[in-house]
DNA sequence: TGCGACGCTAAGCAAGCGCTTAGTCAGCGT
DNA sequence: ACGCTGACTAAGCGCTTGCTTAGCGTCGCA
């Protein structure tokens, strides 16, 4: 069912990763993949028919875990105050922790072909619809005083996936101290009638 | 003092930003730009000695005119509340109205030389002193109830620069509404104790 | 009338691009 | 011993890239 991937694959997944996050899809070379990955230029064609089609693994893989992490966190509270936290909080600690993976994710979208990125939109959409759906279930409750859902969703969403652009690795601030910031700023911009924000 | 940009490189400027927003500077030709701005291939050369020469151009201008709109903004108010919710407001508006100018901007900063780089970096330095400047002073009033300084400044400032990115001119909502929203929430973020947001 | 400056183009150069071809070689079932 | 398979490489093909060169026409000014 799930393809394998093999440690050529992996190799070739990473430096692809990295090259695009660091240069972006066009300012990666076919030549700069192989050698980060440790293998000829020609070598890469033996794994993936074409440059596109290994952004598009990587978007892909990227994007699933995202939505696997958010639905996961979705479940782990059960009032909508917790579980906008803990989606915020989650999807703020995958963009720093993988912020490689989430430049490529976020900024890369339009190098991937027409019909890859119809997959990719849907996968998008929904990953959008599990905040949405957190934020209006607490404003339907009481719980949430919140202005828009719509406006507030992508204004949630811009500063959580906004974090991938700004972050350092030399930075002193660990991740999970910017992702319960995160968390308290989202129930706040929710209007979350509560003390823990 | 100010270089005077004369027609054909405004043309050239404008035909570079669009072509830049769209396909990102690596992902653009100079064929591109020439032909966008009516001209063929050469006369690129006869007013910018290199396409990065084209990059920076844009990329300090943008910056230039961010700068000075928050400034502007900065002045227009004499609380922090006011001078916060100004400023968010003149961000997000300059990125929703200009925002092919704001992609370039935000996203191809790697692009830059490495001198050129310096330059704008400075120039981020001081946008982003703007809106840490309104939140210190509000926090130190008590007029804000501020977690972290830091980190809420790049909370609201990643929140005003991903509108650039989620924002479609196809969208019914007004650049208006956007910015007026966006001051609320930078304005939640900040722990304002009042009734405006 | 002459002339240099300026904005521009047609043609093209060297380098780099994505991708292909032809072939090597180790591992493996028979 | 055999041929097959699959991962890999050296070489290179056709094309595109950023940028240059040589030259053309138009203008202001002497």
């Amino acid at each position: 069912m799930t393809e394998t991937t093999s440690d050529a694959q992996r190799r070739l997944l990473d430096a692809a990763r990295n090259s695009f996050a660091a240069r972006g899809f066009h300012g990666t070379t076919t030549r700069d993949i192989a050698a980060a990955a440790g293998m000829s230029p020609a070598a890469v064609y033996v794994h993936y028919r074409t440059k596109e089609s290994l952004l598009y693994a990587i978007s892909l893989a990227g994007h699933e875990s995202t939505l696997r992490a958010l639905r996961e966190a979705q479940r782990s509270a059960d009032d909508p105050a917790g579980r906008l936290a803990a989606t915020v909080r989650r999807l703020v600690l995958g963009h720093v922790t993988g912020h490689t993976m989430a430049r490529v994710v976020n900024y890369e979208l339009a190098a991937l072909s027409p019909e890859h990125r119809v997959v990719i939109d849907e996968l998008r959409y929904d990953i959008q619809q599990v905040i949405r759906g957190a934020l209006a279930d607490g404003t339907d409750s009481g719980e949430f005083d919140c202005v828009d859902i719509g406006m507030t969703t992508n204004a949630i969403m811009g500063m959580c996936i906004d974090v991938a652009r700004w972050y350092d690795e030399r930075d002193a601030w660990l991740p999970e101290r910017i992702a319960d910031h995160s968390a308290r700023m989202a129930l706040r911009m929710a209007g979350h009638r509560g003390r823990k924000c």
